[in-house]
DNA sequence: CCAAATTTTGTCTATTTGGTCAAAATACAG
DNA sequence: CTGTATTTTGACCAAATAGACAAAATTTGG
């Protein structure tokens, strides 16, 4: 009789494989869950946690309600769940930065990494989004722990490359929240970019050139100035 | 019997002293309106449209439900008063970048104005970024007008810049989508910079370091490099 | 001070929505 | 095949919530 009421992240971390008895998932379950959780992310990211409902969850991933709730208890469970699967993707970018790389490169291809994520899984980020915009009720805790852990760990890194003179004496942090600021923009904000720049979707062209334009702006912010120009 | 059913924003513009019937408004009208438009924006940012509740605006408000909606006939009547009173200091914003000032300077006051307004005003940025987030229902019209052609004219100025040899050449649209990102996301994102930060809020010292750090990568960014260094 | 206009409120309603439950249908192991 | 476990569903409920409305209270103009 598990009572799985569970406010933040943390616990869990199952193989993905087995359900919380320990016994084997069948593939039926593999199978709806999957459906759900992407219906559940679709529609999460386009109305928020308050705004999805979850008999239009239901009928996204094609299933009844009652047999949703057989899947996961609660919406909130649900939505938890598509939290989990989408911090992972998350956390896992933060795992580029090579140390032992070349700065430029490093961070280059890092902000190259971070525009494809937002071309390839909008959806992904504003889920995200929208939950740390209502405060972060259900991250907090994964982000004072693990997110905090590891970036320190790549602010380090970065410090490091400051301190061999290869980068300039910027502060790590306001460059990583830069980076990210910079780049899920084109996913959070996607109407508002397109509003502007006139056009109805973006293409491949465009992420290109939002790439090449991220790069040449921020890492050439944060190159070492040979011939100082004091203002 | 005027019938405001309206989904955008366009329409009113009523020099906001005066009803839709033409009459003066009164002390108590102008008093109340602002005091829920207040309370509403608060509620906004925090939950989001769907999210927020008229019983707890009206509770914010200090004011009974069926007062509110004397003066606000529906949620999203309030909704949009509220998106529109934050859209004037947006836009205004943009006013700042005069196409006669030093390009460096006028960049980096430009970014000083924006990171205040994040300080100063995080929940108006967070109703917009709401709104965003969910699509811009409302704010898709105006986004698709009024910003185009502000945010147009500014890029004409920034593409002067670029061809009078005192820029790089640098997109300019893509140029100001980072400033907004990057600035808006210390409102935005607070609840995760403060995770990742490991502190209880930014202070005006905090803020201080966010504007210089951001004004010395993107301005050291978009600055023509003399000694030109090919990749 | 009075009458008209404005403002405020208690009460009620219709709808939406998250979630339940028992029974039916289906898949599966031996 | 057959009995058991899993999956699916129709019907239903309780809570939350946007909004209506008429009557009461208050303000305002003459």
């Amino acid at each position: 009789m598990a009572n799985n009421r569970q406010t933040t992240l943390d616990a869990p971390r199952r193989p993905s494989g087995r359900t919380s008895d320990g016994k084997k998932k069948t593939r039926i379950q593999l199978k709806n869950e999957k459906k759900i959780l992407d219906a559940a992310q679709e529609v999460f990211a386009e109305f928020g946690f308050h705004g999805a409902t979850v008999d239009r969850i239901a009928e996204k991933a094609d299933i009844s309600k009652p047999n949703l709730h057989y899947y996961f208890k609660t919406k909130k469970d649900l939505y938890i769940a598509v939290l989990r699967r989408t911090l992972e993707i998350w956390l896992a970018s933060l795992a580029l930065l090579d140390p032992d790389g070349d700065p430029a490169k490093e961070l280059a291809n890092y902000i190259g990494e971070k525009v494809e994520m937002s071309r390839r899984f909008p959806t992904a980020s504003r889920v995200f989004a929208n939950e740390i915009l209502q405060g972060a009720p259900i991250l907090e805790e994964t982000l004072k722990t693990e997110l905090r852990d590891i970036v320190a760990q790549k602010v380090c890194v970065i410090r490091h490359w400051i301190d061999t003179g290869r980068l300039a004496d910027i502060d790590p942090y306001h460059l990583l929240f830069l980076i990210w600021a910079a780049t899920q923009h084109y996913a959070d904000f996607l109407p508002q970019v397109k509003a502007v720049l006139d056009v109805k979707r973006l293409t491949k062209e465009n992420f290109a050139q939002i790439d090449r334009s991220l790069c040449d702006i921020i890492v050439r912010g944060v190159l070492p100035r040979d011939g100082a120009k004091a203002d």
